[in-house]
RNA sequence: GACCCCAUCGUCUAGAGGCCUAGGACACCGGGUUUUCAUCCCGGCAACACGGGUUCAAAUCCCGUUGGGGUCGCCA
């Protein structure tokens, strides 16, 4: 069997989208796994809109999700170059076989009559496709209009017939020639088109097998034309479904992110998006869920990838994601944490000159409770400022004056403790509980609201061993004098001055 | 609109005629563990789009309807 060759051909027009990116893993699984070439192959032949810093981009993203290529720009190959706009020989050369066999054929229609055309197939109710009209040019005529230096397009002479292919996906799948018409193939500028040039690139550079978007499902006929009237041999085909946003509509910037970067940027890691993404339309046994790349290379297939469409669910990938995090080693999500909380001016060089040795423990602390990265943010307040608010409910709770002696308790414990850690304060509090006959819990829940300002948080005595004795003591004391001073605001409420007439 | 493709819990999916009173996962709701939260464990809710066939038997095969998506560019 021929050696197994696919490719991933973004156009460097945007960022990386999610859909492009599990184009790009479900191409890469297929080479990984069958010993054969994973080419990357830059489709840039739209010079308004490809720019090189979009190119830049997508290489970054797919080397951060972990797909190497074998072949490609830059790193170069035997079937090169890897970027459109450099083959433009290769395509002249194509184009003059084509021309020459009468396979093609020069079009001399402007733009406006184009136009016209279609419009008047518009308000007939009709989709549009081209007349025909300079096919029934003879040579003569066609060679005369070219010397008089009449701008031309060039197009693919279509016959009559049916078009049927064989999708590794879908079956079988026929389109009748009536419904195509002679498309184009060199634009009247000399730049020649997509469907012109995906086709040759993917022959010349013997791709086996293409796999890429639902989307172009409808261009396949077109190109198996192409490759007909070059008399070059076909590819297999295998189109995947498109991702769609919750509402069924095609996913978008409005769904929340869609872009590769943007997940990185929001605190996911590669091997969670990775996994989501191989998820989604492929399965192994629908009871698997969990995939690390080695599994993904193993046991993926092309024949367990669905046909219909799939909806993004950030749900199911927050959960994954939390899964790796959890599962990753804490120096690495220490330091994604250290470069988000930097990223998000939420640490400086004060801060780490004072708070650093605390902090790698202190996410730590909160690792497995983190969905995104950029989580950590949030549950790290209070040991990355003073605590300026305090959860109302539980605040509501402990107003009251009992709350005091059980705090005063809490200060004349912290104050006596030498071994300041986790687990002797720990015993500490058990034993002050059994000696005042009070529960523990009663102890450790304004404790935790009065240092940390919430009702929920990691555990308390190991967060009072991170912050350290000096800032749980002012926290304390300065949420008694809070309880004190609000209810001595509340008795004065109990006695109203009489209402004014 | 024309053509092409698709259709199982809210979502991702298992299911290739009897194993299906339809399985798993996320989410959600209970319960347990824990100082609270998270984790973890246990349990629950919840689907074969509809209508016709074929068959002893259909989520599975065929036809139609409906719904969704894609394509219809001198964009890729």
């Amino acid at each position: 069997m021929a050696q197994v060759r696919v490719r991933f051909a973004p156009s460097p027009t945007g960022f990386l989208h999610v859909g492009g990116a599990r184009t790009a893993l479900f191409n890469w699984l297929f080479a990984r796994r069958a010993g054969g070439k994973f080419v990357l192959r830059i489709e840039d032949t739209d010079r308004e809109r490809s720019k090189p810093e979009f190119e830049e981009g997508i290489i970054r993203d797919l080397q951060w999700l972990g797909l190497d290529w074998d072949e490609g720009p830059s790193l170069g190959g035997p079937l090169g170059p890897y970027r459109q706009t450099e083959r433009a020989s290769l395509y002249r050369d194509q184009l003059k076989k084509l021309t020459s066999a009468g396979n093609a054929y020069y079009c001399f229609c402007t733009h406006k009559e184009l136009e016209a055309e279609r419009a008047s197939a518009v308000e007939a109710g009709k989709s549009y496709r081209y007349s025909g009209k300079c096919r029934k040019l003879s040579p003569a005529e066609s060679e005369e209009k070219r010397k008089s230096g009449l701008p031309f397009s060039v197009r693919l002479r279509v016959a009559e017939g049916a078009t049927t292919f064989s999708d590794i996906i879908r079956g079988q799948v026929t389109v009748e020639h009536a419904e195509i018409d002679d498309f184009i193939l060199v634009r009247s500028g000399g730049e020649p088109t997509y469907n012109f040039v995906v086709t040759i690139d993917d022959a010349l550079m013997k791709i086996s097998h293409v796999i890429r978007g639902d989307d172009h499902l409808s261009n396949t006929p077109k190109q198996i034309l192409i490759y007909k009237a070059l008399g070059l041999s076909l590819p297999l085909f295998a189109h995947i479904p498109l991702i769609l946003g919750e509402d069924r509509t095609p996913l978008s910037k409005r769904h929340g992110a869609s872009a590769v970067g943007e997940f990185k940027r929001q605190g996911y890691l590669p091997e969670a998006l990775l996994n989501y993404l191989a998820l989604l339309g492929w399965s192994l046994d629908g009871k698997t869920e969990l995939f690390s790349k080695d599994d993904l290379i193993k046991k993926f297939s092309l024949d367990r990838v669905v046909k219909s469409a799939a909806c993004f669910s950030y749900e199911k990938l927050q959960w994954l994601n939390g899964h790796y995090i959890r599962e990753a080693d804490e120096e690495r999500v220490y330091q994604l944490c250290l470069e988000y909380l930097w990223d998000a001016d939420a640490i400086n060089e004060d801060f780490m000159r004072e708070g650093g040795p605390a902090l790698k423990r202190m996410i730590g602390t909160v690792k497995n409770s983190l969905k995104t990265i950029s989580d950590v943010g949030d549950q790290i307040t209070y040991f990355l400022g003073e605590v300026h608010s305090y959860d109302a409910e539980a605040f509501a709770k402990y107003l009251v004056p009992e709350t005091i002696p059980i705090l005063e308790k809490v200060v004349l414990v912290l104050e006596d403790t030498v071994a300041f850690s986790a687990m002797s304060l720990e015993e500490k509090f058990r034993e002050v509980s059994k000696e005042t006959g009070k529960k523990f819990a009663e102890f450790v829940h304004p404790m935790r609201l009065a240092i940390t300002g919430r009702a929920a948080s990691p555990n308390l005595f190991e967060l009072i061993e991170i912050l350290g004795k000096g800032r749980c003591l002012v926290r304390c004391l300065r949420f008694i004098q809070m309880i004190k001073a609000e209810l001595s605001k509340g008795e004065s409420v109990k006695t109203p001055a009489p209402p004014a007439e």
